[in-house]
DNA sequence: TTACAATATATTATCCAAAATATAAGGCAA
DNA sequence: TTGCCTTATATTTTGGATAATATATTGTAA
């Protein structure tokens, strides 16, 4: 308690910890590409972290299949696939549509709150960005992802929620590397979505989520930019 | 990729590798009891690995949420509940009934023979059980999580069968702290859902694997070995 | 020229020790 | 006595160094 460490107390937080979230951003948002190699000399150099540590690290992202790890080889990003996409989409579809079903039967008033408050926030950035103001990207992700979770934040099943978490954190990898907003018809199907949940009706929501994580699916395949 | 259960060691892996499965498993048998803090020098003594290495691994676990990380305060197994049970069962038989619809859907003749071959394998072991020999209960285990695997193996999505079998596991560990198997009512089942399977008559499946997993969590808390 | 083997290099897996931090215990003042 | 501050201990977190392993390279024989 003498003199705090300039890195870590500050925020309470270890600089591993620190370490881990920027290198899993990284890899969500493309930084570091999907089947690169990663040598952890390099890491080491690059977020300033102990071997151990990055060990430590990448066993954690290994678990969610963000990095595997080859045997007595090290570790490398995971690679992406038209199949992996689509894999990993209906995990989401599955997940989310499931956690919605239960947040509109059980979901209160504060739950109504979350959807209307986020989705606000979220229509402020994609207004943005249908003006062509491409430097949001970054923060309509974040509310994407907030968005959708406050929707199924009233499911009350702790362990449907982390599933969901990472699927949906592995689907959005996918958008970053393309990093080409889809524009007005997502935004439009985020209000719709938005006005059925409070309206209560579940399986037209159910159908309309489906519908808009396939669009989404499509997009990003058409942009030729996923090798089969 | 590979979905290996928890006791097989193999011979030219490192030794965190075997130290990882050795810990998961002694958690997942409760060995290791729930809420117990995990000291790093007394798992150094008891698994003869090193502190990095052990942290390597318990960031792992703690991945998969057997373990629990407290901020600096290091780490500890996850403790058991009433609820957490319930969650983890829905999450399992959410993941299951999909990945087995897939399945029987698109399964061929070698995913019949593996459905076949591991009922007979979990047949033995239930047959002894039943006759009153416990110490087959692990051997049991082994190969309930074989056949069940077996029936979803079809479903052709890694990421759904990674998902479930971690899933699968936790409500695994519900089934281990009790120690008490369910006797022939669960045999009977498991021989009437292998047959179901076979003929391709998903909705039948998918109610009785329903109704199994229910019966399953219900015997589980007739016990009162799981705290509210 | 090609295939194989042996060496050299690069990279990883592991361990030990030091620094930082939290927890417990003890002493002092109100 | 009770509450709080200080000191001491236990535990965790991190960095650096060493041993083990895989990959690349080179040379030699068929």
């Amino acid at each position: 308690m003498k003199h705090k460490s300039f890195f870590i107390a500050s925020e309470n937080e270890t600089v591993g910890e620190v370490a881990f979230r920027n290198i899993r951003a990284d890899i969500i948002r493309g930084k570091l590409k999907p089947g690169q190699k990663l040598k952890l000399e390099k890491l080491k150099a690059d977020y300033g972290v102990a071997v151990p540590t990055l060990r430590e690290i990448l066993s954690r992202l290994a678990a969610e299949e963000f990095v595997v790890a080859e045997g007595q080889r090290g570790f490398e990003v995971t690679s992406v696939s038209e199949a992996g996409l689509r894999d990993i989409a209906a995990l989401r579809l599955l997940l989310e549509t499931h956690a919605l079903r239960q947040s509109i039967a059980t979901g209160d008033l504060q739950w109504e709150a979350r959807v209307v408050s986020s989705h606000y926030m979220l229509k402020v950035v994609e207004t943005k960005l249908i003006d062509g103001d491409i430097s949001q990207v970054e923060q309509w992700v974040q509310q994407d992802w907030e968005f959708h979770h406050a929707t199924i934040s009233a499911c009350a099943s702790p362990a449907m929620m982390a599933a969901h978490s990472t699927a949906f954190d592995r689907f959005l990898r996918y958008h970053m590397l393309v990093l080409d907003f889809r524009g007005k018809p997502a935004a439009d199907e985020h209000a719709q979505l938005r006005d059925l949940v409070i309206a209560r009706d579940a399986e037209a929501a159910i159908k309309l989520l489906t519908s808009h994580v396939e669009s989404g699916l499509n997009h990003v395949l058409g942009t030729g930019k996923i090798p089969a």
